[in-house]
RNA sequence: ACGACCGUAGCUCAGUUGGUUAGAGCACCACCUUGACAUGGUGGGGGUCGGUGGUUCGAAUCCACUCGGUCGUACCA
């Protein structure tokens, strides 16, 4: 093995012979318990970014822990076709040939999608096999193939059939630059800068005018009404006359309604009921006529005057203002900052707009998906989460289905030449239920779903419904969600409606919701502010210049080109090194902690690939002590386990029990850094350590084999336990560690999982070497804070024994002396006569360091008076709590008798420490 | 405006139902090319736990208020 850990050298390999092996299928093992996962599907827009990686680290690692547990485990995997996303995509490249959808044609297009979709998600499963997710490739689907089709049809034809769908027309969020109905979770509102025009419109009898004001003046156009509230003095005279609308003539009504706020600018609200979602509920109680006024792309329509037909809703509002003013019935603009909804895709001012769609009518559906949560049958962790989903379903609306795009699943609806329409799963079966001839023309429904309605249906469209099949009736529900906290509204929600309603189940048992990735400066990660990072080039690595021009390369906005490339530059100087995915997946787990964003430091996966090069560096050194030598795997064979082996293996229950713990919470972050502590602070630094003096020096052939034994066994067990989180490197050192622990079988994989033996937990072991610790630990202080050379041996001699640390002494010599480095170990009887020494305390007994020649006077001085110090604080503190009666009668018996203790100890070693200063300030 | 979450060492984060001297990694300082590993070893410095008040024998932890940040939801033309 190479003294460095190279991660490029093994992770193909194993990936291949995973895959070709078919280790990532279930048993299919009808007695084992059924665990599985549904992929939330990543869109097919491009590639997947950071928190993909993250979240598909979370999943695989679970799948792996499950596998190795022995369930019969399914990750399903797979992609969704994200109808506006994906077309846009498509049309951008149409675009850069000058072309637009409607040149191609509808059909010519679709075909380009697919091309596109081929691609892009070729792309997606070739990063998480580079992140070595353990999906069953085998059954990858994708929502618009032909299976999950089948199933979308099916579900809406069944709504509608039970008038859960129906048609109708209503007020849309309109994107006018994709011309396609949005839903309200597409519309993003942010605060601009706007103004507030006031518009006086006159009485149509001549008395005078009323002032309205607007946000947006060229809606006056489709205005219907003037509202005030029915209590207000100034107007209620005014109430039932009416107003002649400037520029367009129209005389319309005066009306009272409660929703107008008083206090709010003059108290008068223009009402346009075909522009407006408050303006429409109000037309409809009102009675007021619904005057569409734009046309698809927001421009002025033919309802309105000549005048201003075909102009741009921005340019209209321009003119409609001068003319105001010319009229003399502009009263004022003013500054006013306002809500501004747009697209979250376009970008483009959303209009409210009325048009034709396809609704699913959810107060029904939501009832039992609420009931789900409450009653436990859906768990969500957080805990917290539940709330926000309570929130958003108690106050669902009804859910607008249809988009106006190409790409995405038709809907299943034809009308006849009249405008009838028919519902159902093909133009045939419609004409055969609706005794429809073959003369009578009927043509589709142009529109699609929105993609999240076939999102809806994931966890079991993917398993084959509506066929009954054997993984519906075995994975389905699925185990749990793992999903960001933004997409609960979006898909989490709407699944646990579709799900419950067409299959009866849940579609999975616990949501566990995770936090955004945010970039290294906490900055959501974003293409157009060119932070994203490739999670690839995390892995690989990547040099600055290809890493800049990736980031600039292609961008909707080339403006802001040169300051992506300069915070790029200013924070990736040398690039980025390759960290390997080991590092990268224990990264990712080592920041999971719930119900918070992560920030991606690279200096922390800087820490794990060195953590990826010890284990691969142990391991080596485990190999050079055990390869070709007699491990005890021929049982018969007599071995003898030192205190070392008994402690290590004590330690290995312990850390197993608390590891399995944390994965079944979902506290990666815990997992990551209990496998972290032991692997590295235990078994390397001290275990590895202890073994040397056993295998180097003439122990018996019994010892050897036992300490042998250990190390190999340990070790393996531990790769087994981290092989979730990370494993390609797990895997590479089983195979070669595995027959020396007498362990047999093809891959660490499917091996199960470390199960901790309470038994083999010796608590003893575990005091004894913590004093031989401690020993060890209280000589190299001396060593480095008297500047003594590590290589330099010295002689120590014992004080205070008390008849354990004799028995311990005795036992443990051989490490204690190697080390810490010691020449001789020696027991003082007449301890009045010691020499003069620096002191180190072990418990009771007294650890001396002989000064003769080594060390400084006024240095041990220092050193002593900085323990004492502590101590003497230490002291004052636990008498002080002692000596406060309360304390005493109220806190528990143990906790009282536990500071006694600390309180004991602390003065025996005040003492000890007082009497040596006073012995070496005497000198 | 309401709600959620966050504020702990220079940085990134742990801290389970209130009970050792508040921990880890990185960074920092000193020493060490010891045969697994300098992507390393040994030792060390560093925090009035955002603030104030309260409950309690005891608060990073519970409560109230407050400041700062993030994200939702609702918004008034």
């Amino acid at each position: 093995m190479d003294k460095h850990f190279d991660p490029n050298a093994i992770e193909t390999k194993w990936y291949q012979t995973w895959e070709n092996q078919g280790y990532f299928k279930p048993s299919y093992d009808t007695s084992a318990d059924p665990y599985s996962i549904m992929i939330p599907p990543p869109n097919v827009t491009g590639s997947l970014h950071m928190g993909h990686a993250f979240q598909d680290t979370i999943m695989d690692t679970l799948i792996r822990f499950n596998r190795m547990r022995g369930k019969n485990t399914l990750w399903q995997p797979g992609t969704d076709h994200a109808g506006i996303a994906t077309q846009m995509v498509v049309e951008r490249q149409l675009a850069a040939q000058g072309l637009s959808r409607h040149d191609v044609g509808r059909e010519k297009f679709i075909e380009k999608v697919w091309d596109w979709k081929e691609e892009s998600g070729g792309t997606i499963f070739k990063q998480l096999r580079r992140l070595g997710a353990s999906p069953d490739w085998s059954r990858e689907r994708f929502t618009m193939d032909e299976g999950l089709s089948n199933a979308v049809k099916e579900v809406f034809v069944r709504l509608y059939e039970e008038d859960l769908i129906y048609r109708g027309k209503r007020l849309v969020n309109w994107d006018p630059v994709l011309h396609t109905a949005v839903s309200d979770l597409e519309v993003i509102s942010e605060e601009e800068q706007g103004n507030l025009w006031h518009f006086n419109y006159p009485l149509t009898d001549g008395s005078g005018h009323l002032t309205v004001a607007t946000t947006r003046p060229e809606t006056m156009l489709g205005d219907q009404a003037v509202a005030v509230h029915p209590e207000d003095e100034r107007y209620k005279d005014l109430v039932g006359k009416t107003i002649t609308l400037p520029l367009v003539g129209r005389e319309i009504p005066i009306i009272a309604d409660d929703y107008v706020d008083m206090e709010f600018g003059t108290g008068c609200v223009k009402i346009t009921p075909a522009h407006d979602f408050n303006d429409y509920e109000m037309g409809k109680r009102h009675n007021l006529p619904m005057l569409n006024i734009l046309t698809v792309d927001a421009a002025i329509n033919d309802e309105a005057p000549e005048k201003y037909r075909g102009m741009d809703r921005f340019e209209a509002r321009k003119a409609i203002v001068a003319d105001f003013e010319e009229l003399g019935l502009l009263d004022s603009i003013k500054p006013h900052t306002l809500m501004v909804p747009r697209g979250d895709r376009s970008h483009s001012v959303i209009e409210p707009f009325l048009t034709d769609q396809w609704y699913v009518a959810v107060e029904e559906l939501a009832k039992p998906a609420i009931d789900a949560v409450k009653n436990g049958d859906i768990e969500f962790v957080p805990k917290n989460w539940e709330n926000t989903y309570f929130e958003w379903m108690n106050n669902i609306q009804d859910w607008c289905i249809s988009r106006q795009i190409w790409w995405g699943h038709r809907i299943p609806a034809w009308y006849d030449e009249n405008g009838n329409v028919y519902v159902g799963r093909d133009e045939n079966e419609v004409r055969e239920k609706n005794s429809i001839s073959a003369e009578v023309k009927l043509s589709q429904d142009n529109d699609v779903l929105d993609t999240w309605f076939s999102s809806a249906l994931w966890t079991f469209s993917t398993l084959g419904w509506p066929e009954k099949t054997k993984e519906l009736d075995m994975f389905h529900p699925s185990s749990v969600l793992v999903t960001g906290f933004d997409i609960i509204f979006f898909w989490v929600a709407r699944m646990i409606m579709m799900t419950l309603k067409f299959t009866g189940e849940v579609p999975f048992k616990q949501v566990y919701v995770h936090g955004l990735v945010r970039d290294g400066e906490g900055q959501k990660m974003s293409k157009s502010k060119g932070n994203v990072l490739d999670p690839i080039d995390l892995i690989d690595g990547i040099q600055l210049e290809d890493l800049v021009s990736k980031r600039t390369y292609g961008m909707m906005q080339p403006e802001k080109a040169a300051k992506i490339e300069k915070s790029t530059r200013r924070q990736f100087p040398d690039g980025i090194d390759p960290y390997g995915t080991d590092a990268i997946r224990f990264t990712f787990a080592s920041l999971a902690s719930t119900g918070r964003d992560i920030r991606f430091d690279l200096q922390r996966a800087e820490g794990y690939r060195n953590f990826c090069n010890k284990i691969w560096n142990a391991t080596r050194y485990v190999l050079m002590n055990t390869e070709g030598f007699d491990t005890g795997v021929d049982e018969s064979q007599p071995f003898e386990l030192s205190l070392a082996d008994r402690w290590i293996t004590s330690r290995l229950q312990q850390v197993e029990a608390e590891v399995q713990k944390h994965i079944d919470s979902y506290r990666f972050d815990l997992a990551a850094n209990a496998m972290y502590e032991f692997t590295w602070n235990e078994y390397c630094d001290w275990y590895l350590e202890l073994a040397k003096p056993i295998l180097n020096k003439d122990s018996s052939d019994e010892a050897k084999r036992g300490t042998r034994r250990t190390l190999v066994r340990v070790l393996e067990a531990l790769l087994r336990m981290m092989h979730p989180v990370m494993p390609f490197i797990t895997e590479e050192a089983w195979q070669a560690v595995a027959p020396l622990a007498g362990k047999d079988g093809n891959t660490i994989m499917l091996q199960p999982y470390p199960e901790a033996d309470e038994s083999k937990i010796d608590a003893q072991a575990i005091a004894e070497l913590e004093w031989v610790k401690s020993f060890i630990v209280g000589v190299r202080k001396i060593r480095s804070e008297m500047d003594i050379a590590p290589s330099k041996p010295l002689p120590v001699l014992l004080a205070s024994l008390s008849k354990q640390d004799t028995t311990w002494l005795e036992n443990n010599r051989l490490f204690l002396q190697t080390l810490a480095k010691l020449e001789s170990i020696e027991i003082l009887t007449d301890e009045a006569n010691a020499p003069e020494s620096a002191v180190a305390l072990v418990g009771e007994m007294k650890v001396l360091i002989p000064m003769a020649g080594l060390i400084d006077k006024d240095a041990e001085m220092a050193r002593l008076t900085k323990e004492i110090d502590k101590l003497k604080g230490e002291i004052k503190r636990l008498s002080g709590k002692l000596n406060n009666e309360s304390f005493v009668a109220k806190a528990p018996e143990a906790v009282v008798a536990k500071e006694r203790e600390k309180l004991a100890e602390n003065e025996t070693a005040l003492n000890n420490l007082e009497a040596q200063y006073d012995k070496i300030s005497k000198l």
